[in-house]
This record gives C-alpha cells, sequence and structure tokens, in this order.
DNA sequence: CCGAACATGTAACCTGTTACATGATTAC
DNA sequence: GTAATCATGTAACAGGTTACATGTTCGG
C-alpha cells in the first residue's frame, strides 16, 4: 500500500488497461497503442504517457523490470494494487455513468439557433463525417477490449445520425 | 480582425454560445450556469471561465461594458466576429463528429474482462446511476439549447442502458 | 550504411482545478 | 445587522500538448 494516487484519472486508467488487458508491455508499446488508437481523445503524447508511467510505477501499481536483449526497453506489469485499483476505477458508477465531453452534444443546441439553410449543411456535414468514421471503423479490431470499445462508439455514431436525420426530417 | 485566437477551445466556444444563445450577461451568471448544468463535464470554476472570457475580450470576439446600477458587473455581448467564431466552431465538422471523453465507453471493454458475478455487479451500479440521472434530467429545461443537450444526453444514457441490457442478456 | 521503427525522456507552454480573497448589494 | 447572493479576481497546483533531444536496433 504505497499507493500516494487516491483516484486515478481517465489516462491512467486507460494506462492501467493497456498494459493489463492488452498485450502492450513497455511504455512505447502503450503511447503507440494510444497514438494510433482513432477513438481515444488523447493524442498519446510521451510528455503525458511516459510521467502517467511514472505515477503509477512510483504508486505501485506498475512494477517494471529491465527486458532481455539489447534494447533499453522496460516490462511494465500491473500489480495486484494495480489490478484493485484499476477495478476499482472501472467500476465506479458515478464516473462511468458520467456524459463526459461530448462535441457534438455541446453543439447540438446551437444548431437548433442556425437558420434552416446553414443549419441543414452543418447537420449533413457533420453526418458525412459520421458515416465516414462509422466505415473506417468497420476495420474489425483484433483485441476484444478495444472492439468493444469500437462497438460502443459506432452506436454512439448511429445514435447521432438518426439525430440529425429526425432534425433534417423536420426541417423538409 | 484582432482576434488572435486560431481555434477555439471546448470551454471558449461553450462561454460565446452561453452569452450569445442564452440570457447570460455576465462572467458570473456564465460561470453560474455551467456550475448549475449538471450535463457539463467542467466545474465551471472561476479561475477557467474568467480568463476564457480575458482571452475572448482580448481577441474582440466579446465586447464588455459597464451596467447600469451600483454593481461592479460588465455587460458582456458577442461581437461579430465573434459570431462568426461561434459558428465556425460549432459547425467543423471533425470536431463535432468526435467521439470525445467517454467514461463508458473507455471502460465497457474491461467491464468484459471481469468475471460473470462482479461484471454483473458493476454493469448494474452503473445502469442504476444511469437511471437516477434519466429522472433528474427529467426536469425540463426551459431553455431550448440547453433542452436539446438534456435531449442528446438523455439519447446517450438510453444507448448505453441498452447496452447493458444485452450484456447482461448475454450473461443469463 | 541508412532510414525506419524502437525506446525513453525533458522543457516550455497552455489550460483547468481548487481554494482563497475581496467587496457590494439585497432580503430578512 | 447579518447572511446570502452577486461579482470579480488571483495563486498554487495538476495534467496534457507540442516539440525537441538522444540513442539503439533491424531490414534492405
Amino acid at each position: 500500500m504505497t499507493s500516494s494516487i487516491a483516484g486515478l484519472t481517465e489516462l491512467e486508467g486507460a494506462v492501467l488497461s493497456e498494459i493489463h488487458h492488452r498485450a502492450n508491455r513497455t511504455a512505447f508499446q502503450v503511447q503507440r497503442a494510444f497514438q494510433r488508437s482513432p477513438s481515444v481523445e488523447w493524442s498519446g503524447s510521451a510528455g503525458a504517457v511516459y510521467p502517467a508511467i511514472r505515477r503509477l510505477i512510483g504508486a505501485g501499481l506498475i512494477a517494471a523490470t529491465p527486458m532481455a536483449g539489447g534494447r533499453k526497453a522496460q516490462a511494465l506489469e500491473v500489480t495486484s494494487a494495480g489490478i484493485a485499483a484499476l477495478t476499482a476505477w472501472a467500476c465506479d458508477p458515478m464516473r462511468a455513468a458520467g456524459v463526459g465531453l461530448d462535441p457534438f452534444r455541446l453543439r447540438s443546441g446551437i444548431w437548433r439557433t442556425m437558420p434552416d439553410a446553414a443549419r441543414r449543411m452543418a447537420l449533413e456535414a457533420v453526418a458525412a463525417e459520421i458515416r465516414r468514421d462509422l466505415a473506417r471503423e468497420g476495420a474489425v479490431d483484433t483485441d476484444p477490449v478495444e472492439r468493444t470499445r469500437d462497438e460502443l462508439a459506432m452506436r454512439l455514431q448511429r445514435t447521432r445520425l438518426d439525430w440529425i436525420a429526425e432534425e433534417l426530417a423536420s426541417l423538409a
């Protein structure tokens, strides 16, 4: 119980999950996973990932052991304390049920204030972008954890498309 | 065109919208609106709102005029440049279509890795919290912009509830 | 041998958070 | 008069972003 971290941040939880549930054992692999994932909002910048991992190691939630081979790489592993923290973070109902930062939702009210022509154009542009996103997401991820996240992202996008369709219909 | 702000942040856009589309004319009213709104993720802290307004004034997107009466209050108004910036911000398809920071989505994959009993408990706790949120949101907002946002928040929560129901059904 | 990918980090900067400070006005 | 609300701000801190620095290893 060396943990000095009371509640994990979203990034810290995501990092723990990345190491524990997915095959990412080095800090670099964790960072790259964030960079490649199109659905995650963070940039996966080194200036965020490496300090986060250092914090987690300091708190005893991650253990780092030098890897065999010439590479400087350190093999990361989530400790039992880390698993407990990760579970607590993932299962906190208050945080899980939060709406989060939803750029679409934030803008939705504003679109309704716009004149019909501009509104229609804006809605159709966003719908096109969402369809592009859905097509991209069609490439199935091999990892079950990420696949589940993609699945929910697609549901969210379909919900948005439905809403846009209703808005456009109300304009016609 | 004194604007030194290239792209508005989410908070800056929300502040402009708050002043322009809703009746909030002073910095204090804007701040309070953020604090009261249960759906917005930011805390509506003075340390965020006041500097944001100062930036927007500096960029010429907001005009501030002293209000009549003893109060120190300044009446804020979105300038024409501000309206243009707000519209551009609201209608940028890339940003509007983004998934955002979704705590539920981030955790969804992790829940699937949990043993059935714990998973069921976690899912039901989150579902209960979502239902509580939906009940709260039932209180209809008088403002059309905020009401639209609430409506979308409720859709999102219902989508989540559906997903949880399917997950629980697959466990049975 | 050379470029791409691996691997780890640091520094300056920006923005949001909490917590505090200050004072005026209004309702009771 | 005194408590609540209005109104504006600052300071210390936390955390993420970009951009840079550094060196290794592997494939062609």
